[in-house]
DNA sequence: GTGGTCTAGACCACT
DNA sequence: GTGGTCTAGACCACG
């Protein structure tokens, strides 16, 4: 299942985003093996160095570690996890707010924009109530 | 005042965000005269090349006209302006949405954090209840 | 009755055009005296420089003439329009038929693209027969 | 086979239509690998500088799209190329209809125009019957 | 190797 | 004065 990817960003980040998304929803768990690079690089049809260079990432922010010879693996921390994700979540909120503001938006605007947005959203898709 | 430079965001990008932040808030109005390539180039110490790119994206996207020979205006229709706000609005809406349900985390759960982080906020500045 | 300005083609020249049009048409007709440089500019909400520009490209291709102290007039010799007319169109034809065999269209095609665009438009606006 | 230049035009313009052309007639095909900024750059005497902005604009059309780090390709949606095609037919038929229309020449005129003109360009072409 | 950005300095056309 | 284009040369990130 490749990704779709976005021109503007860098692929390397895009995967990195990708394999973040995967440990910290649970679908990679603390301690599992992660693919090789040239397996995933084949999987998504990307350039191995690419994928290299993700992995290389990661481990700088040891949300990786690697194994001499045996591969690499999902840092087994759970806290760890946990941190990462309260970090990536924390990094959304802020450019979220801060954009708001700067266009002038109101606090209390803001928390009834995203509360309908939820409303709406959560309804089925292409099943809208009133246009 | 010239701006704070963000090294990863190409500069003619950051200058449109300052410019149509500046429309959207209404410091710019429509109708308004904005500075010429040169004037700007000088006062933000830009290359004159460089705010010249900002203009011609920012006349792409509308928000600016040019009068042959006698300079660059705000757009003078308002219902563009609110058009731009809302979209400006729309995708800080849509990636903060879209990042956070990728994380998995759930839609009550985002609306607490949102009020949450702007209850701090609000407090904050110079005004702390306990540090 | 002030012209559309397109912001693309510098102003003079629409407005050279939009007085060759008018002699073409007859609307000036030959030895006519047409409007003073300020007339003109007050009445196109124009720059007096730019109609004064105007007028000296009309002289040089001999379509007005000057009478010291009189004003301007349309030239007098009836074949001069008739050959600037002639010059206009085939311009048009010109530009036409070098684009559209640019593009790789074959010149049956043409003349067929031509006739039904004239068959569709000559229908009253908005009043399709198949769309 | 550097093109040959007008000076009236901005040459980032006519590199575009030049490229169009070949895409549109063929030369190129959706999905091919176009040349890099500079091989171009090299091959028609001009700056880089403008070869890229050339290109900018050409994917800014969505006829051309990048591929970070591999180059710049055609773009692979055929109908894209069609409806390229057909604008830019469309474009030229309109100046042409308006202009002449604007020059008081009646329908029927027209297309006898054109049809004429056809008929002597194909003789032409080392193909006289009567010079 | 690719494209993307930026600087410096120049020339031009338009109003 | 204004914007628009072009050149020359440089540096960077990406694959």
């Amino acid at each position: 299942m490749p990704i779709e990817f976005d021109n503007n960003l860098p692929i390397y980040l895009q995967i990195m985003q990708y394999i973040k998304r995967q440990i910290v929803t649970g679908t990679l768990k603390a301690g599992d093996k992660i693919p090789s690079v040239r397996e995933l690089a084949a999987e998504l049809q990307i350039n191995p160095n690419t994928i290299q260079r993700t992995f290389q990432e990661l481990e700088r922010e040891e949300v990786v570690e690697t194994k001499r010879g045996l591969g690499r693996y999902v840092t087994s921390e759970e806290w760890k996890i946990m941190q990462i994700k309260k970090e990536m979540a924390g990094e959304l909120l802020e450019r979220f707010l801060t954009g708001m503001q700067e266009l002038g938006i109101k606090e209390q605007d803001i928390v009834s924009i995203v509360t309908d947005a939820l409303a709406e959203g959560s309804q089925g898709k292409g099943e809208h109530t009133h246009e």
